[in-house]
DNA sequence: TTGTCAATCAAACATTTGTTTCATATACTA
DNA sequence: TAGTATATGAAACAAATGTTTGATTGACAA
């Protein structure tokens, strides 16, 4: 193991450590005898600790949603396909165990505490996988919908399968060991979420029974709770 | 100001300065600084910095989604009603401007990087506000609706909620600046989401015309929308 | 007044940590 | 072979930072 030479080493082990204690926290000595490289290393080959901090963030970025979308979907799928397809790649994406699976909590302490140079390929990394869903839900809005409404509705979409990713840690904590480990695998929440958007945008069934549909009365919900 | 005793001062100074750095970054000087006290008092009142942390922590706890609802419902008060004050509640915690500002930021920090001491408060801290969440969705499911399904509901409108304030510092970088400060308002948002919940619940209109709002056909949503 | 005790203060201390230095080794070239 | 550039190594350096120390103050009680 560690053919690389030093640079590519060094790059190596400093994602997982910069990923998982963060900037500050993390060391260039540990950062160094993981690497197997002398401590002066660093500042050898990148001058000093920030430098290779964003090179570290520059590497993290390429792959993303597209990586686990086709090239282009068949002619005359349907939107609601392709959003779940959408919404399957980005579980993968954000809880699968890729190749590198330091990139996107990388990404997560970025949107926390932004450094400089971060702020730029944050936008990059998300904008990029955000107006992919918004293509797709323009297929499915009318075509008079406002873009601020397109855009919010993205925001849930996103927000639903970010969260478990966020609140990866706690939520095990939260509901039975037996129902995370039969019902959280990463396919079976892009099923839900997909479930849920659909119903909303009036693709699929809805999840209760409801009373009504339509915007004026209806008998409303009765005999219900708990 | 600074009528307080130079613990409580401590105190005060820590939270926003802990919030914002994190644990790490943030130095007894800079507290102390702030706080108007000496530099040796974090150690004369609170043994250590670690210390000095978790009661910060601690002190940042308690007021949550239930300091913004009412005691109880009226009685009859719809469930569609209740959630929707449950949302607006909790955007009005994540976003507004309360008191503590610093209170959320700072289990935003933990949920990310757990500290031992941490990982119980976060758990109350989100367990209560789910707990109440769980009771409102379990008068809209059905009976029958598996216990797993409610919780994944119930976070898919935590999630959205939540992913505002997570990737709140490049919201704006991606919506142009006018649609951000005419339509991104913590009680706009709060609308949104649960605009798109009860839809996807079935008790409010699809989001866009849906061609098939049913599993089995049945007259549904209709020139509604918007 | 005098003694006691908690609080405050300036200074020093010890550790961690990013960085630099300079010597040595290694590989390639004239 | 001799020379030179590149890479590696151990050590030292300097700054930041959590912690400790010992003196001083000030209030309050005997």
């Amino acid at each position: 193991m560690s053919k690389d030479d030093a640079r590519t080493r060094l790059l190596n082990a400093a994602g997982p450590i910069f990923a998982e204690k963060g900037y500050r926290a993390a060391t260039v000595r540990e950062i160094c005898e993981t690497a197997e490289v002398n401590l002066a290393s660093v500042n050898y080959y990148f001058g000093d600790k920030e430098t290779l901090y964003v090179e570290t963030l520059q590497r993290s970025h390429p792959p993303a949603v597209i990586k686990h979308l086709p090239e282009t979907w068949p002619e005359g799928t349907q939107p609601a396909e392709k959003l779940k397809d959408y919404i399957s790649a980005m579980m993968t994406e954000l809880l699968g165990v890729e190749t590198a699976p330091w990139r996107v909590p990388l990404m997560m302490r970025e949107l926390q505490s932004p450094t400089p140079a971060g702020s730029a390929l944050l936008r990059k990394f998300f904008g990029e996988n955000f107006s992919i869903l918004l293509r797709i839900l323009a297929e499915i809005l009318p075509e008079d919908t406002p873009s601020y409404k397109r855009q919010q509705i993205g925001l849930s979409i996103i927000g639903q399968c970010v969260h478990y990713r966020v609140a990866g840690k706690i939520i095990p904590l939260m509901v039975s060991e037996e129902e995370f480990s039969e019902h959280y695998k990463p396919e079976q929440l892009a099923e839900h979420i997909a479930q849920v958007m659909l119903a909303a945008l009036g693709l699929g069934p809805p999840l209760a029974r409801g009373d009504r549909p339509s915007a004026e009365v209806g008998a409303a919900a009765r005999e219900t709770h708990a």
